[in-house]
DNA sequence: GAGTGGTCTAGACCACCAC
DNA sequence: TGGTGGTCTAGACCACTCT
């Protein structure tokens, strides 16, 4: 049977720990050793009930701890299986460096190639609308000053990783190509250039926590997996803020990398 | 009642949403209008259970949901109040600068005394032994070179907020401070500069995921909330790895900020 | 159709908290 | 002591997946 070579251990029933609890220990222990590896299915809830003496809520409560902690994958009508972890994408500081533009290629783009992943944009739109306080303050902007929106989502092999959002000044992108749902070889930052504002420095807030329902959806997120958020600001070199973009990953996918100076 | 207010809606029987996500739903709702503000006590259970006339269970699992996400905050005999979200630290990427140092303060008192906090170490050890093969990797050394190894957590007014591990090889480390429980003003890094090692670089590598059950403990994590993993290498003048650190962090505790380079 | 997990009921007893 | 959430039982019916 699935996984049955785990069911070894049985509750301690003067153990002070809920029984859901010591049942979670012992799957979660199975795990870290590798009895059931990445992939593999756990016993059925059937089978656990049967080997624990216990009613099914009481192992249901055992698996959704295990799934709170992100250490296992539920599909409806199949079973509970022990999640394999993603790739990991790592994202190196130097992503949005000036060769990169050079080359014709946005940065996404640029990442996919280099892990042999084939890019894609879906949901993509382009408003003007007036930006959220958060993101007038981080332009420089009165609150009412209109801004230019892209909203995409961000596929890789056709699965969703990435949300992003950027609000760009409309005088900067109004009769651009940014106010395109293409704006050409380089994506946006190439345009900016090409306008005259040279690009200096970018800030990156990053903050991590569970998604919204919205997200979990747009994002095919398994439960318990939290998401990045990543709000980063360009400036150029006039030191006037050109774009804010915010991106939102699912945490599991992604490893941020960064260089800090130490002088 | 507490928070009675918010039950006004009710169950839409021919939705084909289940009943709890319903509920669920409203809640989520309740809390994002501000009908439920920050710190209010929700409805008890037996008042859900008795205004949407369904199961305990059913209420339970609603009110699970809306922990998933970290929105609320359930206290044994007391109650469920929509979560405060704790005063959010910002670590901004110049933190390891050399003026800090120079003061003679460790990057986390700096910090702490900038807002106004008292800064705390606990549960420090100090011991020598074989790194992992992770860090050993980032130090260039060989996964037999011993290296010293540090651990404490940190506390802010008396609460936890991070753990961390920092592994230093020993050939620099032994026989001086930094093999001490305390390495003098300034930190490891101050000391580290006093023997030649003139720190040139960090890198970091940003993760986030959820907790396991013993960082959820070290940390006094409420449930919904992920940490960031953070590990930092520094780097000396000669391009030398010469410390590696392993830090663990509450995510809504945090926010990281760095700077990128454009060119 | 057989087996899986998803939802829901209607109870029970317990531990914790505030009064 | 009464109200709160924490745990657990023993059922039921449903939706999904695979064969």
């Amino acid at each position: 049977m699935a996984g049955d070579g785990v069911l070894t251990q049985m509750i301690d029933p003067a153990s002070d720990r809920a029984v859901y609890k010591q049942i979670a220990d012992h799957l979660r222990d199975a795990i870290a050793r590798a009895r059931l590896h990445e992939g593999e299915q756990l016993p059925s809830e059937t089978q656990l009930m049967a080997h624990y003496g216990v009613a099914r809520m009481t192992i249901r409560n055992a698996l959704r701890v295990l799934q709170d902690e992100g250490l296992t994958n539920t599909e409806h009508g199949r079973g509970v299986y022990v999640r394999a972890r993603p790739p990991v994408r790592r994202l190196a500081s130097d992503r949005f460096a000036q060769r990169h533009r050079k080359e014709g290629k946005a940065a996404f783009s640029a990442e996919a190639a280099q892990i042999g992943a084939r890019p894609e944009v879906d949901m993509l739109t382009v408003i003007e609308s007036r930006p959220p306080a958060e993101v007038a303050d981080r332009l420089g902007l009165a609150d009412d000053t209109e801004v230019v929106v892209r909203s995409r989502r961000y596929l890789l092999d056709g699965k969703p990783v990435e949300t992003a959002v950027s609000y760009i000044p409309a005088d900067l992108a109004r009769e651009t190509p940014i106010a395109e749902l293409n704006p050409g070889p380089g994506g946006i930052y190439a345009r900016l250039e090409e306008q005259g504002h040279t690009l200096a420095r970018f800030t990156e807030d990053v903050t991590a926590r569970m998604p919204t329902p919205e997200e979990a959806k747009l994002l095919s997120l398994r439960p318990g997996v939290p998401v990045f958020r990543l709000v980063r600001t360009a400036y150029d070199v006039g030191g006037r803020g050109v774009e804010v973009c915010d991106t939102v990953m699912a945490a599991d996918a992604y490893q941020l990398s960064y260089e800090l100076p130490a002088h």
